[in-house]
DNA sequence: AAGAGGCCCAACCGCTCGTGG
DNA sequence: TCCACGAGCGGTTGGGCCTCT
């Protein structure tokens, strides 16, 4: 298995100028992206694949917010994080707009420092969403704080898939029977030919009868990781069909969420801890410290 | 004003996974 | 079943910019 052969000579490194930008931005715009191997050999640019795909995927792709997060944001981050480990490309998924790559900058940079603090302020006994589980204030005091970030980070989730489709957000509850649809979607505009190029043309809205072709259609090219991130100017989760059953996520028996770094990156064998999470991430009512134990 | 140090982001590197022959 | 290759992910780093002294 080893490296891919593309990176090795004649290739140009550092940063992307103008003209190199509107090269590969003209060819995804006519091909879609994907076959990023053939990207260099069609466009002319010293470049290997890898590269291209980078820039398009971190920079170039429509729909990329830049700049600040928000505490929504953060929260969300944070929470995640405490959930899924270092997996930057499901924390993306969560995050439409974000790339993992920013994201995981983020985090190194600003909110590692945060929790350090945080937790060394405290007892530095284990957290959830980087908030420590034995704070100076009283637990009923903390569970309502805790309560409260979650419940802004999943305004701020909610407000940004249903921005993009408020359709499909009606019913948030996920169901015990399976996954639900504020799930990550696995097929989007990143990882699709047809979705770059319907993007491309500035669609903003989808019919029904679109996003159902959209579903039914599935993706073999579409995977996981930062390939889900829909972007902001329409393109927008949509239903997920089971063969998207892909995400990663973190298996039941791990208790300690950072226990999952590095782990096999398989595909999920059950619904269940993503049910459960989302049961926590969007259930006002469950008491985190039920969350927690049921995880 | 200028040098040092820190911060931040874009990009690269190396590994793993998925898929097709 | 095995192997080769393309693609994706997470960790790391180079270098520009900003702040402090």
């Amino acid at each position: 298995m080893g490296r891919p052969p593309c990176c090795d000579k004649g290739v140009k490194k550092g940063p992307w100028t103008q003209e190199e930008d509107l090269a590969l931005a003209s060819y995804v715009k006519e091909h879609g992206p994907g076959n990023w191997r053939a990207v260099p050999a069609n466009t002319g640019l010293m470049r290997c694949s890898k590269s291209c795909r980078l820039r398009w995927t971190n920079y170039l792709r429509p729909g990329i917010k830049r700049g600040n997060f928000t505490d929504q944001e953060e929260r969300l981050i944070v929470h995640l994080q405490a959930l899924l480990g270092n997996r930057w490309a499901a924390i993306a998924s969560y995050l439409p707009e974000r790339t993992d790559n920013d994201i995981k900058n983020y985090w190194n940079i600003h909110l590692k420092k945060k929790l350090r603090t945080i937790q060394g302020s405290g007892d530095g006994a284990t957290s959830i969403g980087g908030l420590s589980r034995c704070p100076p204030v009283s637990k009923d005091q903390w569970e309502k704080r805790v309560q409260a970030d979650i419940r802004m980070a999943k305004q701020a989730l909610t407000e940004a898939l249903s921005l993009q489709k408020p359709s499909c957000l009606g019913d948030r509850k996920p169901q015990s029977s399976g996954f639900s649809l504020t799930a990550p979607i696995t097929t989007t505009y990143a990882s699709s030919t047809e979705n770059i190029s319907r993007l491309l043309q500035g669609w903003t809205k989808r019919s029904p009868a679109a996003q159902a072709d959209m579903v039914a259609g599935g993706d073999s090219t579409s995977t996981e990781g930062s390939a889900t991130v829909a972007s902001n100017d329409g393109v927008s989760p949509v239903g997920l069909p089971d063969s998207a059953f892909k995400i990663e996520a973190p298996t039941r028996e791990a208790s300690e969420p950072n226990l999952f770094q590095g782990e096999n990156k398989s595909a999920m064998e059950t619904p269940f801890f993503i049910s459960l999470f989302e049961t926590w991430l969007f259930d006002d009512s469950m008491p985190l410290d039920d969350a927690a134990e049921l995880l």
